[in-house]
Order: structure tokens, then C-alpha cells, then sequence
DNA sequence: GTAGACCCAAAGGTATGACTTATTCAAGCC
DNA sequence: GGCTTGAATAAGTCATACCTTTGGGTCTAC
């Protein structure tokens, strides 16, 4: 999953730099001087900063350097751009526009599963619910938090939509986040657990427009909780 | 925008090969190979497959050689792996993916829109309608085209959502390749451009409800179109 | 004084050879 | 049979040399 290597570490020091803002828009490296910096070789440093660049964070050019790019121009999807603003400055940010994302994306797979789902999918939830209910009764915090995401991760891959399959990480991520900041109350809201019990229900039962709602009403009380939280 | 250079080059003929199956799952590269194939270097090479890599489209790994990862690996939000799948085999699947991404997202962003968007935003909109209208009756497709393609990237700016906003590019690509593959009425129907400017009026009124009923439909639309034309 | 052509230095881009390191696979050993 | 060991292999890294583009300064002509 992670790059490897040498790349892998330079990315590691770049990326969350540029990210977070200490390396603001404009700035402009020399890769002669990330060399010396990071003790590594010219290979290295071209490497990492083509990805930077496939990600279009920076922009290498001749005779000028290797300037940084606005904000806007970043692949705002790209997994490690999303991780790297989650864990510095501008996570507040991050997780409101992953917060719309979610409202937007996963009531649609939640309707999708209700209607597409194969039975071991539907299994698979029904089980996921329990777990879920158990653990919130529990107030265990830490499985709560792995079977949630695992929940959302299944409605997302029980859709059938690969893209939406693919935002299980990012899911996942807020979720963690959310979890990791105390965010959370400690121990979970009954009704929100209903609500999971509910998406299951529906999606086992095959009614989307249930589904559909029930998973809308947990990820708009997540983002108000969010918006109700964040502070800047 | 585009990766410069060679790695760039090369890049363009392994991104389509692998998107489209013809280096299927895992095929093992060799980077020596690739260097004499493609008349590179070991530079090159690297750079190219480090991208590759981030992409999660294939792995390098030693003593083995550089693994083609199956589809369900690769970053399936990642620009260039939508563009290489719109353009080969798979196309299909990519643009009902897509379809799906914008019947949850756009509805929200229209909503969003109806609420934050400022004055520039709201004229901007109100004059792309008009435009659409006109391009419309005129049956002038290119036009309508492009300015069907700003339309809905400013309703995904308007909304204030980073993420939103940077879909454009992706929306973009897929109602062009809808025209391009004429997948497409030749004249635009009269009821989606009244819909369009609902959408616009709706925006402009600050009626999230009625906003992102329209777009709904539109999509929705849009989506069914789709299955009913795509054959496999 | 200004506009244009021209040239040079600076920075990334590419090529190459030598070397390092991890990993697979198989032969050999207990 | 299972474990160790070793050699072969392919990617990973480094250092160096050279190419190519381009920004900016200079010089010239008008």
C-alpha cells in the first residue's frame, strides 16, 4: 500500500509538509537541496517528486525549481493527500468536505445494497449490526470504532459501485479521526445504533428508499456533530 | 496538468495497456524490458512505474519484477486511471460508475449551492442556462456541449465543497465522452434543458429542495439513458 | 529610452555504469 | 519432511556526466 523505500520516506517528510501549509503555496525547492537535506541521491528525489507532481502538489520546471502548488490544484481523492491533511493543519477542513462526501455517497450505496446486495453481504451486515450494539452496550470504544468502520465498508461494497467501494478507506479515516480527536461521546448514542440497525434491516429486507434514509440520518448527524464540534 | 517528459510518454502507453486489460492482472513487467522496448532508461522506467505505483495499478517488487495489481486495486478516483478507462475497454463500466457518482453527489451539490453560493456564482449559473437554452434549439452540440460541461462544474464549485468542486474535471469527461460516442440524442431534449434551468432558478432562489430535485432528475436521467444504450 | 535579438547560466531531464539489498528458489543438510 | 543455507536475480540506490529548456541580463538597433 505505502510507497516503499527511499521515495517512500522523502514523500513521508514532503507531502504532510506541503499539506499542512509549512511548505505554502509558491514555494519553490531545489532538488539539489532536497538531496543534500534528506541524504539521498538524485534517483530519489526525482521519484518522490514525480508523485508529488502526478498528485499535482508541485510543479517541477526548469531554471526555476520545484514550485509548490495551490491547494486547489491537488488531488483532493488521492488516499495520501487525504491522510496527510487529516493529520496536520487543515484537518478541520478535511473532515467537513469528507463530512458532504459522505452525506452525498453513502445514503446512494446504502439504496444500491438494499437492492443489489448478494446474501453473503446481507449477512455479513445483519452480523455487523449486532456487533455493533453489543459493543456500544459495552461502551468498548476501540471495537465499536473497527466494527463501525467495517459496517460502512460493507454498505459501501454490498453497492456494487466500485468507486463507492473504494471511499471504505476514507470512511474509514474520518471515522478514526473522529474517534482519535474525541469527537465522540464516550459512549455511543443509542439512536445512532438503531440507525445502523435500521440500514441493515432495510438493505437485508431490499428497501432502498428505508435504507436510504436511515443512512442519511447517520452521516447528516455525524456532520452536524462535526460542524457542532469543530471549532475553527 | 499532463506528467512531462519521458516518463509522461511512457506512461501513456502503460496506464491505457494496463486500464484496458491488455496487461491483465498479474502480468509481471521487467524494468529492463521496459528500457529496451521503449528506448528509456533506467530513469524513465522508474519514474514512470513509481507513478504507477501510487496509483496502485502495479507493484515492483524484487527478484520478482513489476506486478500488474488487479482493477480492484487501483485508485479508481485518480484522473488519469478514469481518462485511460473512458478511452479503452471498459469504457462501459467506467461511465456507469460515473453515473452512479453523479446521481449521489450532484443532487447534494446542487443543495449545497442553493445555499452557499455567491452572487457571481448564482449570475454565472443563471447565464449558462441561457446558453443552453440557445444551443439548444440552434441543435449545435459542440456548444451545448461545452456549455453543458461549465454548467455543471459551476454547480459543483458553487457548493463550497472542495471535493465537489474538484469532480468537475471527471463530469466533464463523461459528458464528453457521451457526445463523442453519440450516445446522444442529436438534438438535446427539451425537458432536460427545462431542468437545467430549474436547476439554475432553483440555485439562484436559494431553494436547496427544489435544487437538487432537478438535478436528481437530470442525473437520474441521465443514468437510465445510459443502461439503456450501453450494450455491454 | 524602448524594443528586440542574443547569449549565458541555472535548474531540471536523461543516460549509464557500478554497486547494494532484498527475495525467491533450490540444493543440501539434519 | 522440514529446516538451513547459498546463489541467482531483479529491483533499489548512488555518483557522474551530459543534454535541454528557459529566465533573465546584456547588448544592439532604432
Amino acid at each position: 500500500m505505502e510507497i516503499q523505500g527511499l521515495p517512500g520516506r522523502l514523500l513521508a517528510h514532503l507531502g504532510p509538509a506541503i499539506a499542512s501549509g509549512e511548505l505554502p503555496a509558491g514555494t519553490v525547492l531545489r532538488a539539489e537541496e532536497l538531496e543534500a537535506q534528506h541524504g539521498v541521491s538524485r534517483t530519489v528525489v526525482r521519484e518522490a517528486v514525480r508523485i508529488l507532481e502526478s498528485m499535482r502538489m508541485v510543479e517541477p520546471r526548469r531554471r526555476v525549481g520545484i514550485t509548490v502548488r495551490p491547494r486547489g490544484d491537488w488531488d483532493v481523492f488521492d488516499p495520501l493527500v487525504i491522510r496527510w491533511r487529516l493529520a496536520g493543519a487543515g484537518r478541520s477542513e478535511q473532515l467537513r468536505s469528507l463530512g458532504s462526501l459522505r452525506v452525498a455517497v453513502e445514503p446512494a450505496a446504502a439504496a444500491l445494497a438494499a437492492r443489489h446486495a448478494s446474501d453473503d453481504d446481507r449477512r455479513e451486515l445483519g452480523a455487523l449490526a449486532v456487533e455493533l450494539t453489543v459493543t456500544a452496550r459495552a461502551a468498548d470504544l476501540e471495537s465499536f470504532l473497527a466494527h463501525d468502520i467495517a459496517f460502512h465498508a460493507a454498505v459501501l461494497r454490498a453497492s456494487g459501485n466500485e468507486m463507492f467501494a473504494h471511499l471504505k478507506d476514507t470512511v474509514g479515516a474520518v471515522l478514526t479521526g473522529r474517534t482519535e480527536h474525541h469527537l465522540m461521546p464516550h459512549r455511543p448514542r443509542d439512536y445512532a445504533v438503531q440507525l445502523h440497525r435500521e440500514v441493515a434491516e432495510a438493505i437485508c429486507a431490499g428497501d432502498p428508499e428505508l435504507a436510504e434514509r436511515a443512512m442519511r440520518t447517520i452521516v447528516v448527524g455525524a456532520l452536524e456533530e462535526l460542524d457542532a464540534t469543530l471549532t475553527d
